[in-house]
DNA sequence: GCGGAAGTTTAGCCTGAGCTAACTATTTTG
DNA sequence: CAAAATAGTTAGCTCAGGCTAAACTTCCGC
């Protein structure tokens, strides 16, 4: 894997670092606050590993941790888990528009999400505003589609 | 044995290794054959990451190599090879036709395309012929791109 | 208010995939 | 055809991000 050079300006984040605060994010979202336990159970990794992973995320000024008292979201952290969650849901509803199984959706998605420019995420988007407003489009396609 | 179908290309293989076979794939194609050099120089990694990689690559079978002799693909590591550059051509095509910066492009199709199943493959097909087909559909959602 | 269940953390380990430095093999060229 | 240049290899490192086992905290029911 050509691993992306550390940028000495602008940190960048590791895909892990994004799927971590995309999962947090969502649970704030749903349930008011996010516990170790269900941010593992959602990415599939060990507790440990999110424990682990959350004191980085603090270090690096994500999330703000309290030992035993869950995570807070800083601005910083919130800002990249909200433009995942928005790759995620508008990648999300323009494959499931074409009636692809969820699961491969989903598989699809989580492995995308993590690489697309704000440039090539407004393209995305506009394809799938046309196909939402524009069924006939739609349907042509997904007779093509066999 | 009890009968494991295992249809769907499985990924069992690493987004690194799929670099690689694609890279083999292209300079074979380009040039006739595979040097560890330019391998290197197109991933952008050192030589002796390259090195070792394709010994890794001809012991899971994907390549055969012979010590400073360079290598070929089998038909398991070609397969492979095609499978990538032909979800790199697509979604290149699919980005480039709004007009994207081709350095963007690029970025986004290398990080994009280890994570697209065939039936997403199908479905961005079809979106880049659709456009490339209906140059009025095209201008129209280009010029809500601003 | 205490004891066990649930949740969290620490310690120590592993693997993939990069790197550099030093060496060896091959090719080119004066 | 030998020596310099180029290409390839090996050894030994690093780092991210997983893991398990064991220890520690917190919470809840009795």
């Amino acid at each position: 894997m050509p691993t992306k050079r550390q940028e000495t300006t602008a940190h960048v984040h590791s895909p892990a670092i994004e799927d971590y605060l995309e999962q947090i994010h969502n649970l704030i979202e749903a349930k008011g606050y996010a516990r170790v336990v269900d941010i593992a159970k959602n990415l599939r990794i060990s507790q440990a590993s999110v424990t682990n992973m959350i004191q980085r995320l603090d270090a690096e000024g994500y999330v703000i941790y309290e030992r035993y008292r869950g995570v807070i979201m800083t601005d910083a952290g919130r800002k990249i888990g909200q433009e995942i969650a928005r790759r995620h849901e508008v990648l999300t509803r323009l494959l499931a528009s074409f009636g692809l199984d969820p699961q491969t959706v989903h598989e699809d998605v989580e492995g995308m999400e993590h690489h697309i420019s704000r440039q090539t995420l407004e393209v995305l988007t506009l394809l799938m505003e046309e196909l939402e407003g524009n069924p006939e489009l739609l349907m042509k396609l997904k007779r093509q589609l066999g």
